[in-house]
DNA sequence: CGGTCAATTGAATAGAGTCAAGCGTAGTGG
DNA sequence: CCACTACGCTTGACTCTATTCAATTGACCG
């Protein structure tokens, strides 16, 4: 038990868990500490484990802390969408925090660890630490953006649009939290899971990443991700570099 | 100023604009004022008028009075997606809170009142005020659970699904809000704002709504809609009821 | 060396978009 | 009271994006 909870604080810590939460300011380490100590001890996941259903009724959170996980709808007629994407350092199922049963099920993408943060002394810790709150609030408003972001080009743009669109945001998120080259990095989607993030069929999928590997756009090679031509991407996608608040508030 | 500033104090404290905070718990008076107190006097708004343009470089959040409103993202071409639809009680910007420039409009679809919250007073109200943030945090979050269910919609439901998913919770919401039958209630957008909302043309819109008129699911007539048969909406939109989250930790 | 999962390609089909024209109705002004 | 206008609704015909179904190839693993 020692050994785990010490694994958990270093991750929190050292760790990428850390660098999210200090995207809109800085956060006092009591303030870290605190939220540290409500997680539980690490587990882990492999890909397409499910991390929290949409059939549990108690509502938790987690905390990833490697590897990416997912947000998924499941339709009736068994196809999927996927939501959103995580990565190490989000805290997943907050929006099922206002809904009495979740709508949406957290899957591993990859091989994923987390840790569970039980729902309601997260709410009294948010109520407790007035900046930590703050700046969870931020980054869940961030969150909801980004989505009406993806909303927007699933209603108007067409699938080779939004391809480039979900590249050029992964590329910027994952160059914020490893330092390996920011056009080249691990890439755990397969084209289905690609293709049900961007609301299209596999097949669909294939044939538009052919198309970009024509044009020198982009490339998917041995599970990574290599952008070619991340201006040409963002001119496609009809979008722009995403510009983070630097908020005098906080 | 007296005048507008004693309107502003009876639509907060009377109008509907309340109950939208209490939605998740009561929140105190005090809570209550310290909001009012923040806003500026109230503004109208004709239908089609923008109450916060994407150009706009200083942030602020408004406070919804009377009316409808809506967050559109332009793309390139011109056409529209409407991200959210915003009734009276709804603030209305949060999620630009967290980039340093609007992706999104925000338009009145109705004849509007609403009134400025200035973003870092805003910001500050929530530190000192632990419950009024943590009801604010819900409330985006339930926003924010809505837009995934609109995203799945998009990506993976037939135009048909998309409407008879936006008339229930439409209805839903509409229920909340005013004492007239929740079967029938104002419905100020045009067949093409429908069409930004569910990402189809005005034609097909126009379409659907004429197969739902034929199989007697819901009807608009006079600026009305009126839903004929919403369990049949449900089934055909493959969503449930909307159920929020009643928290014990409020 | 089969077994499983992922990627790839072709052919037929359907959902939705675009273009274009016609219709209804409310409001305005003579 | 009628004519004119503006806006929104309705419908048809054609086009195209993306889907579905099906089959094949490739890669990795025990």
């Amino acid at each position: 038990m020692e050994n785990s909870i010490e694994a958990r604080d270093a991750a929190l810590y050292e760790g990428p868990a850390t660098a999210r939460l200090e995207n809109f300011g800085a956060v006092s380490p009591d303030d870290k500490r605190s939220l540290a100590e409500l997680a539980g001890p690490p587990t882990e996941f492999k890909r397409g484990d499910i991390i929290r259903s949409d059939r549990d009724a108690s509502t938790c959170l987690h905390l990833l802390l490697d590897g990416w996980a997912a947000s998924a709808i499941t339709m009736e007629d068994g196809s999927r969408q996927l939501t959103s994407v995580s990565l190490p350092g989000d805290i997943l199922g907050m929006p099922t925090l206002a809904v009495s049963y979740p709508l949406d099920t957290i899957v591993a993408l990859d091989s994923v660890r987390a840790c569970v943060i039980p729902a309601k002394p997260f709410m009294e810790l948010l109520m407790d630490r007035p900046r930590l709150a703050a700046v969870l609030f931020l980054i869940s408003q961030e969150e909801r953006m980004f989505a009406m972001e993806r909303l927007a080009l699933m209603g108007r743009a067409p699938a080779r649009d939004r391809l480039a669109a979900l590249f050029v945001r992964l590329r910027e998120r994952c160059s914020q939290l490893s330092n390996v080259s920011a056009d080249r990095f691990p890439m755990p989607l397969r084209q289905s899971d690609i293709g049900d993030l961007i609301g299209t069929s596999t097949v669909h999928t294939n044939r538009i990443l052919k198309n970009f590997r024509e044009l020198n756009l982009a490339v998917i090679k041995k599970r990574e991700l290599e952008i070619l031509d991340n201006d040409r991407l963002l001119a496609r996608a009809g979008v722009s570099a995403w510009h983070r608040a630097e908020p005098s508030w906080l």
